[in-house]
RNA sequence: GCCUAGGUGGUGAAACUGGUAGACACGCAGGACUUAAAAUCCUGUUCCCGUUAAGGGAGUGCGGGUUCGAUUCCCGCCCUAGGUACCA
């Protein structure tokens, strides 16, 4: 038969699932190793063609390493809570579980179809009760800890009561909210129950306290700083503003340095862990405090030149900063006052786009300098940021830029402090010179000035060095329905934890999924849900990323009614062996992940510090817009008829435009049947081609006509279905049939065809640029599919989707697959002994793959796959001895027909996928085209490698009476000589 | 502005540690088979000069450098994509 796709692929399909041919165990002496994919959200678009790239590649590799000798944890499944079934669920009233369980099923068929090797018995989706309950576990294993600075690992609360009790608040090094106590054992022992608690509160890893939170009032929920991008919303672009609300957090920032330090122990794309060490933005500096003795106390900044505080000339304020009310003087406060009004009304989205602009207004107050002991001003000014830092900066015109600008805009001093700076011009932050006008440092460089004045500065009281970092910590709270219940109750007020016996705290059902009328979360509609039937649970739910968190985990013990996962599944499979998924995760799941991961090894519960050490982006796939273009905008003369549905072809209309771009704005083109004038005048010879192209369908059809007129925009773009476009040629019937209003659509084609315009978009249905991998499966077979999205073009590279080049993977496939049929179809194969030269294109193909795979190269492989199979047939090969171990190391890309050519040579079925990988044998491979001379007994020799087959005296011959050799030979000692083909390209000395 | 990645034919791309640049594939052109189409196969295809050919020249964003030899290494610049931003 001739390769069928469709009945081999379906087969093979059905072939697996029954046999449970990829259930993976971890009772076995196999290494293990664990290639997870970033698990999807179940969208109601389902999966296109862009989808399956990454797991395309992840499915190669656990193949691979399946025929390695692994064991490998493959597993697939669902980020199943997030917005778009809650939006749909508000809109049409169905529970969004029903629209989640409808998007899986779908997900699942077009996954099935690919022919992945997903363990499905490991399935997980977060929105599933026995998977969410684990998900709140976590939870409040969280809100039970406090980070220990001293042992730099989370510990029990219980320890943190303990040390209460015992010595009070003294010597406690924990990463908690600033505005904690102090307080003896005593002290601690009289508060009231509810005030210890208010204050565990502002240690615990997962807590409530009252924080400005991004609001976007159009979705109704708060939003994590990742979710927001340049002041709107990642989803919908909604506004969001800065509210200040009571909301669950974690603690986060607890794990700066140990998220910063793990990043060089994994092995993952640069730019991402860059993206990362940004995010964490860790700055290594001091704080300074400059004493107000009118208000007896100090306002501290951070800065991370410390070096520089002689040429502090003024220290600047956040707008918001808590001290600005206190120290305004009565002549100033209405002009500080007007200022914090304008600033606070501006929004993010203002703040950030008048950047360059100064502003600012002067509190009439002064500060001490703290080394000096010098007045300097006190100013407010917006480019101080409440947020980062201490909300305060010293100012050093001379070395920062924003406060050279600031200091020239408002006239206040500029104290040079480097005999290295020239600040004519602008701020200098060199470090390279000596210090000047800076006292106990004079003279001094840089090392030796910055520990000089941090002694100093500590030895007042006035500062100490201090490491920053920029990232916050991470708010945990939703306002929305579709997510985990947060497993909190509340009494007079404060946060208990459910028994652990409840869960999972099931999510309510609510009659709809819109907040309540005073303003309540959705869950605030759900009847009778009380704890214990008295008390109120907590009403918003938890964020996206919770879920997504640990589900890896989950995967290695994913039904286990006890515990998130067993600890023999978790010590066994320990962490991600090879993790491939997008990088626009970078600063969300990607960092919360590893959060949750470190925790969960503080907490005893796993033993790894990093839960993926190989990490892959795969590059997005963009869409492929087609376009055609249609006449809609003209005026014509002597004629009633409309014209309007004609289209012209893409050369013709790019020709147009740009000859129109050259007319004056307003000007028009008549049309007469024989040629085009310009201004009914001047006839324009440019144009003579494009007017008989548009002459012949308009005049043919419309005789009497006079004239039609055209304006610049007459011809306008069009999105094309792609689906009716073949490399970018209109399947003009298809066309007709695609809107009921084309149907008598009329082209003015080029060489008889009608090319498309074409452009890169996101892929969107509104484009017409989705392209189902159903579809391309229907007409090329999975195989194909898997083995053009990687021939694609490198795996890490972002691309439009073009369908244009899949016939030269479908044909690779038939051809391989004509090799081993005769001309009646049926299967034939030798016996014999293959040649060296096959056996030279076997091994090629054995070491390319092996070595391609290894380091994600996997288009490459496609093309020595297309190479070798060139070969093959070229030598009209068909033996027992190739096919067996070509099917094998073509398995992992295209296992369908691997399987069933498996299975044509007598092998059992189904046993190619535990195969072993073939062993490579460099004897059949020409290692390298280099000679080496080498001097034997005082002559010069050639070292000429075995497998090029070479006569080793004649080549000598020719070398050695070389001129250049024996110039080289006499001079310098030659490391190698290249020749092709016999002759001397080049001599390497 | 800063950080990161990248820039090679008509197109997607390859060249792994400096060694025949453009493999492989698409597209295009020509040809074979066929009544015809589909399918399949063969030949050519970086650009310029040379009627064909033999042959010659240029060529991996631009300008320099190191080297017998540079897409690859170094310096400066331009452009594109992604990230990030009054972060003190």
């Amino acid at each position: 038969m001739e390769y069928n796709h469709k009945v081999i692929e379906k087969g093979w399909q059905t072939f697996w699932a029954e046999n449970g041919t990829f259930r993976t165990s971890e009772s076995t002496d196999k290494p293990k190793y664990y290639v997870l994919d970033m698990f999807p959200y179940p969208s109601g678009a389902g999966l296109h063609v862009g989808h399956p790239l990454g797991y395309i590649a992840s499915d190669i590799f656990a193949r691979f390493k399946r025929l390695k000798g692994f064991n490998v944890l493959h597993p697939m499944g669902y980020d199943s809570f997030g917005l778009p079934a809650e939006q749909y669920a508000i809109q049409t009233g169905q529970h969004p579980a029903i629209t989640t369980e409808v998007n899986i099923d779908r997900y699942r068929e077009q996954l099935d179809n690919i022919g992945f090797s997903f363990d499905w018995s490991r399935e997980v989706r977060t929105s599933d009760p026995a998977y969410y309950k684990w998900t709140q576990w976590i939870f409040m294993q969280l809100f039970h800890a406090w980070y220990n600075k001293d042992a730099d690992k989370a510990e029990s609360i219980d320890t943190l009561v303990e040390r209460f009790q015992q010595t009070g608040s003294e010597g406690i090094n924990a990463a908690c909210d600033e505005d904690v106590k102090t307080f003896t054992a005593q002290e601690w022992a009289a508060f009231m129950p509810e005030e210890q608690l208010q204050e565990l509160l502002k240690y615990r890893l997962a807590y409530l306290r009252e924080s400005t939170v991004n609001w976007c009032a159009a979705l109704g929920t708060v939003l994590a700083n990742d979710e927001v991008i340049n002041g709107v919303s990642e989803r919908g672009g909604y506004p969001v503003e800065q509210k200040k609300m009571m909301q669950w957090s974690m603690r986060i920032t607890a794990y700066a340095e140990r998220l910063l330090t793990g990043l060089d122990t994994v092995d993952w794309p640069e730019p991402l862990v860059e993206m990362q060490r940004n995010w964490i933005g860790k700055s290594i500096g001091a704080t300074v405090r400059f004493p107000l003795p009118q208000l007896d106390t100090n306002i501290e900044v951070f800065t991370t030149r410390v070096d520089t505080v002689y040429g502090v000339s003024f220290v600047v304020l956040a707008p918001e900063h808590e001290l600005v009310s206190a120290l305004t003087t009565d002549e100033q406060r209405a002009a500080v006052e007007e200022y914090i009004a304008t600033t606070s009304k501006k929004s993010e989205l203002d703040r950030m786009s008048d950047v360059k602009a100064v502003s600012g207004v002067f509190t009439g107050a002064y500060a001490k300098h703290p080394l000096t002991g010098q007045d300097v001003q006190i100013w407010i000014a917006d480019y101080v940021l409440a947020g980062y830092g201490t909300g305060a900066v010293m100012a050093v015109p001379s070395g920062d830029q924003r406060d050279y600008l600031f200091a020239k805009h408002f006239d206040l001093p500029i104290i040079p402090i480097s005999d290295s700076q020239d600040i004519s011009e602008a701020a200098d932050p060199n470090k390279d010179g000596r210090y000047i006008n800076s006292e106990i440092i004079n003279g001094l460089t840089y090392e030796q000035a910055v520990p000089a004045v941090i002694d100093q500065l500590q030895a007042l009281g006035l500062g100490k060095g201090k490491i920053n970092y920029r990232m916050r910590d991470a708010i945990f709270g939703r306002q929305r329905y579709w997510g985990e219940p947060v497993p909190i109750y509340f009494k007079d007020g404060l946060p208990y934890l459910i028994d652990k016996e409840e869960l999972p705290l099931l999510l309510p059902e609510v009659d709809k999924y819109l907040p309540t009328e005073t303003g309540e979360p959705p869950l605030g509609r759900a009847q009778d849900w009380k704890y214990q039937g008295s008390n109120m649970y907590e009403l918003s739910t938890m964020p996206g990323w919770a879920g997504s968190s640990w589900y890896w985990f989950r995967y290695m013990d994913p039904k286990n009614p006890n515990t998130f996962a067993s600890r023999e599944a978790v010590d066994y499979w320990k962490s991600v062996d090879l993790y491939i998924g997008g990088s626009e995760h970078a600063t969300g799941h990607l960092l919360y992940s590893r959060f949750w991961n470190k925790f969960l090894k503080d907490w005893g519960c796993q033993g790894e510090e990093e839960p993926f050490k190989k990490l892959i982006n795969q590059g997005m796939i963009q869409g492929r817009s087609n376009f055609v273009y249609r006449l809609n905008n003209y005026a014509t003369a002597g004629i009633d008829e409309k014209i309007d549905n004609i289209f012209i072809s893409h050369n013709l209309f790019v020709h147009f435009k740009t000859f129109m771009k050259n007319l004056p704005p307003d000007s028009s083109l008549f049309l007469y049947s024989d040629g085009i004038y310009y201004n009914s005048e001047v006839l324009v010879d440019d144009l003579v081609g494009f007017g008989k192209c548009l002459g012949k369908v308009v005049f043919d059809k419309y005789p009497g006509l006079a004239n039609v007129t055209l304006y610049q925009n007459s011809f306008s773009p069009l999105h094309v279905d792609v689906n009716i476009v073949s490399n970018d040629i209109l399947d003009l019937e298809k066309f007709k049939a695609f809107r009921p209003d084309f149907a008598d659509a009329e082209f003015i084609l080029e060489d008889g065809k009608y090319h498309c315009g074409h452009e890169v978009e996101k892929m969107s249905k509104s484009k017409f640029n989705v392209v189902n991998p159903d579809d391309i499966i229907e007409q090329y077979g999975a195989d194909t599919l898997r083995l053009y999205e990687m021939f694609l073009g490198p795996l890490e590279q972002s691309k439009p989707w073009n369908t244009n080049g899949i016939e030269g993977v479908y044909k690779f496939l038939k051809k391989l697959w004509r090799l081993f049929h005769d001309a009646e179809g049926n299967f034939q194969i030798s016996n014999e002994e293959p040649t060296k030269a096959e056996y030279k294109a076997l091994h090629k193909i054995i070491k390319k793959v092996e070595d391609d795979i290894e380091r994600f190269s996997f288009n490459t492989s496609v093309s020595a796959f297309m190479i070798c199979v060139n070969e093959l047939t070229d030598l009209k090969c068909n033996k027992i001895k190739i096919l067996q171990d070509l099917v094998i190391v073509l398995q992992p890309y295209a296992p369908h027909i691997a399987e069933e050519l498996w299975c044509l040579m007598g092998q059992q079925k189904g046993t190619i996928s535990y195969a072993s990988y073939p062993v490579f044998n460099p004897e059949y491979l020409v290692e390298s085209e280099f000679a080496y001379p080498v001097s034997v007994n005082g002559k010069t020799r050639l070292n000429l490698p075995l497998a090029l087959d070479l006569d080793q005296k004649a080549v000598e011959e020719i070398v050695l009476a070389n001129e250049d050799v024996q110039r080289y030979i006499d001079g310098k000692a030659i490391r190698k000589i290249i020749f092709v083909k016999g002759k001397i390209i080049n001599i390497v000395v």
